[in-house]
DNA sequence: CCCGCATATGCGGAGTTGCACATATGGGCA
DNA sequence: TGCCCATATGTGCAACTCCGCATATGCGGG
């Protein structure tokens, strides 16, 4: 299948697409970040990491308990654009606002974030 | 359902988004001269341009026997940024390369196009 | 070595999607 | 009116998606 429309079936979920949005906002989200940005369940959530995993649009780095994602270093630019673009589009929607709200109260979090609590 | 993701939906199907893809290239072009195009069945297409009209990114207008599609006129700015980055990026696809082959091999189709056959 | 936390994955069910085939609708024309 | 062409839609099926629940794995600390 056409690598693009592989690209826009990692965008066309909800989870996935809030995934992809907060990673680039925030470069790098442990699972459990995730899990409670998103206020979803974390087999939810790192079932979807899987998939953006597979189409090749994050990365993954483990660091002691926690795995870090990030999008991957190497995407294609037009993909790049693409979610600057949406994310544009979306920062002022319900759902990425709350997400960035329950995501800034999960605790102070220095850099190294997972790891200081 | 976010409009965002309902939105990708519409591109992560390889008809749809060569459909959308083809509209954006030619302004406008009627269903016989999609299915030529994409070498499909015509229901197939006829049934993802109805998608395409339930999601709002496609207006149809029927003429005499011939039913015409384009974009619609009031789509968001970004969508249509979305599009562009796309069709660039798909330019030299397999896909679309056929298509625009198997479009321009139809007939010399000057302006007003399926009503001179 | 064992426990607990963070994360991944097996599994099964409900809903959805994409498709082909057949049929319906709607317009032009004899 | 009757026929033909372009287009839309009903139907049934196979495949796939998304999800929750339960369980497995991996790592650090006591």
């Amino acid at each position: 299948m056409g690598k693009t429309v592989t690209f826009f079936k990692s965008l066309c979920d909800q989870t996935r697409l809030s995934c992809l949005l907060l990673l680039s906002e925030e470069q790098e989200l442990c699972v459990c970040e995730l899990v409670e940005a998103l206020d979803a369940q974390q087999s939810l959530v790192s079932r979807h990491l899987a998939q953006l995993r597979a189409a090749g649009l994050v990365e993954d780095e483990r660091r002691g308990q926690w795995v870090h994602y990030r999008l991957s270093p190497d995407l294609p630019k037009w993909v790049l654009e693409v979610l600057e673009i949406v994310g544009r589009a979306e920062a002022e929607s319900e759902d990425i606002i709350a997400a960035r709200r329950r995501l800034s109260a999960m605790l102070p979090r220095p850099p190294g974030r997972c790891e200081e609590r």
